[in-house]
DNA sequence: AACATTAGCGGACACATGTCCGCTTGGCAA
DNA sequence: TTGCCAAGCGGACATGTGTCCGCTAATGTT
């Protein structure tokens, strides 16, 4: 994303112009009280941003698409990170390095690994964020294509698989062990012998 | 449940007359408010049972405490299958038959796999529950002495790798979905080519 | 039997989520 | 400009979770 990509992140077509700018004031507000601590609830945030209830849940229906929001600019990242991935490396090493890359976000960002997963669940269907599983379905076609991947399995059941990404809990061990179970999770990517 | 179960289960040493009364009533309330409705809240299962709140979270702390000690008899039979279907077959096929019965129990007892999950989690090292992990760690360890199991995988990893169990939505694709993951789970088990 | 100790009770609280709906006001049309 | 009206507001509600703490009464002791 650049800046020349347009107005502010956030903006709606058709909003109406108080609406736009509580719109602003929920993500700024989010913003500050997520970074302080990633499980500020929506309706503390709704108090800091100075408006009610209602108007938080109208903008964003859920804690997920709230988290999502004020991330935008790197979810879009980690999106646009599959192709180059993809471009330079074999497959099985892109894929490794993507989760690795979610994983992180998992741990750094408070909530987002998680949001991501909800909502990509939730709305596979829908066009905006269709773009993550995307970035999965085409991290595991060029396995498949080079024959290093197993065919029978898709993004949505990688997901589910890699699931304990945002289960884990974070301490010292937390390295460690993700590394771990992602190695697991490749190693079951690979084609059957048999195959 | 019928009167002629015999002695009630639940009994606590130690545990004033009174105070063993009260978990009785709230596990018969449990038994018929998660019957009726898998997600029936502590709150109206204090209110059915008669009893305040505090005494709810004082006999059983979390939900999942509550779930686990109603279906105290099925956790048993599941920990109880572990050595019988390790002392007749092959380590993985006994692997996959545990974790396709625990499967199960997601998809039949509304809650029940997922609290086995969070109080496993939770309480590693507590004496009541570490019966399921040790469940796991029999099942593994029959494979790694075998050879076909991997050395590095832990009981607690495995549970995190099976996560997508208490994830999956119940339709009609579940039990293709599930079989299908837990294929993929129990591939990446497999002793490295190399090792 | 009377008493002291203290386990146990249970409801009030603090706080969360998500919904509903009467009031307000931005934006367009005349 | 004025005025209409639907988009939008925001707080009260309904409901849930989990905690706290003053009161009650079960049990061991004398």
């Amino acid at each position: 994303m650049t800046a020349s990509d347009g107005p502010a992140q956030g903006e709606r077509p058709g909003l109406r112009a108080d609406a736009a700018l509580n719109r602003q004031r929920i993500l700024a507000a989010a913003r500050e009280a997520l970074a302080l601590s990633g499980d500020a609830s929506m309706q503390s945030i709704a108090k800091r941003a100075g408006i009610g209830q209602g108007t938080m849940y109208r903008h964003f229906a859920t804690r997920e698409a709230l988290i999502l929001a004020v991330h935008r600019k790197d979810v879009q990242e980690l999106v646009e990170a599959a192709p180059k991935l993809v471009a330079s490396r074999p497959a099985p090493i892109a894929l490794r390095e993507w989760f690795d890359r979610l994983a992180s976000y998992g741990r750094v960002k408070h909530g987002l690994a998680g949001a991501l997963y909800s909502v990509m669940r939730e709305t596979l269907a829908d066009e905006g964020y269709a773009s993550i599983v995307d970035a999965i379905t085409l991290l595991l076609n060029a396995g498949k294509q080079a024959g290093t991947v197993r065919q029978d399995i898709d993004a949505e059941e990688m997901l589910l698989l890699v699931g304990f990404l945002w289960r884990i809990e974070y301490d010292e061990q937390w390295e460690a062990r993700t590394s771990h179970l992602l190695d697991l999770v490749m190693d079951s990517l690979r084609p059957k012998a048999t195959e």
